[in-house]
DNA sequence: AATAAATTCGAACCGTGGTTCAAAACGAAA
DNA sequence: TTTCGTTTTGAACCACGGTTCGAATTTATT
């Protein structure tokens, strides 16, 4: 907590006038992750345009981004063990629930004949899985940005899932709704992403 | 410490007559978990029937089975940032020459037309990932055995990089032999394994 | 059986990190 | 300017977990 502090610009007394203690900062800091992604997923599911693997494009997209663009965003899915029950609790719950956002989205696929798949629920964590490890080893400064990784993930793990892949095209991607969906508010990255991808 | 030592039957002094610290005996099971990866990698290097997709494929299932079935096997791509530098760059070389090995097959698969990846390092990190997260979530009295999670989550990884999955078959399975790759000594996993899959 | 080596134990040390709290400082309102 | 509410501070408490070590016990060797 002193180190957190001071990485505020504060001290530790400062810190616990604001949170009760270590748990509450962490699960603060989870929930906060947490509602990005839950705002993702509803963004997603607003798009009755997209058919089932375009909707689980963006799905695996926004959450790599998510997760790596910007703190707390790694928080999301880790560190949840670390929590006492009565907090974890909560998390779990919200993590289930988006969770279950996926699998919907990939029993859509299945019922329309897109996807083929044994088990939704470890189809699911496959991808989930993947895109939740990316927080120990994407790097800011590394070479691909964020999205540039979300983006060969979506189309990577989509792929895996297709009954027909050789007809497959990946969606078009509006950088302007990506934005809102992400609730990126610095279009300098936003650019720096696109310029990096021609 | 003491959590550790009361597990195994003794108390703590006698675990430190044995380990001089808690990160050396960290360090220990890392490097046995990271031994046995390295073998899977071995075993199915030396497969030369197999192509590139059959051989990423047992990679993916062996990497799964490998993490979950016995301990230590979860250490070996986790806990890496709790240990001081001087450990830890030893297990991050180990691992990153296991990575590199899995990124070998990768490669090999666009070579020879098998596979479409835009970056090979992505795509071997989402596939490491899915199932270096499956510690995170697989439990041994769930729903399924780590084998039937591998099998499936090979079947997903790898049509995933495929160029032309609609004509894929996944390799044959010869258990015995995947018993030796595992270095697995109890038959009747194997056999539950089976059954369960029929 | 005696001796040496190996193993185990129990109690204690101690650093780290979570937490507390009275007092000081700051900002807002009257 | 004074008062009140809010924020910040610095020092200290204390539990926890990593670690140590002399003594006791067990095992192996002669």
């Amino acid at each position: 907590m002193r180190e957190v502090a001071a990485a505020c610009g504060m001290t530790v007394g400062n810190l616990y006038y604001y949170f009760a203690s270590k748990d509450e900062l962490l699960a603060f800091c989870q929930e906060a992750a947490m509602g990005r992604l839950h705002h993702l997923a509803h963004c997603v599911e607003l798009r009755n345009d997209l058919d089932a693997d375009g909707q689980l494009f963006f799905l695996v997209l926004g959450h790599v981004v998510c997760l790596n663009e910007a703190f707390p965003g790694s928080l999301a899915h880790t560190q949840i063990e670390d929590l006492p029950a009565a907090w974890r609790d909560r998390i779990v719950s919200a993590r289930d629930l988006y969770e279950a956002q996926w699998r919907a989205v990939v029993g859509r696929g299945v019922e329309r004949g897109l996807f083929e798949v044994a088990d939704e629920k470890v189809a699911t964590m496959a991808m989930l899985g993947a895109a939740n490890w990316t927080v120990k080893w994407y790097r800011p400064d590394g070479e691909r940005s964020a999205y540039e990784v979300g983006e060969q993930f979506a189309r990577q793990l989509v792929r895996g899932l297709l009954t027909d892949a050789a007809q497959w095209q990946p969606p078009t991607i509006d950088v302007d709704e990506l934005n809102r969906i992400f609730d990126r508010d610095d279009s300098v990255a936003s650019h720096a992403a696109l310029a990096k991808r021609n």
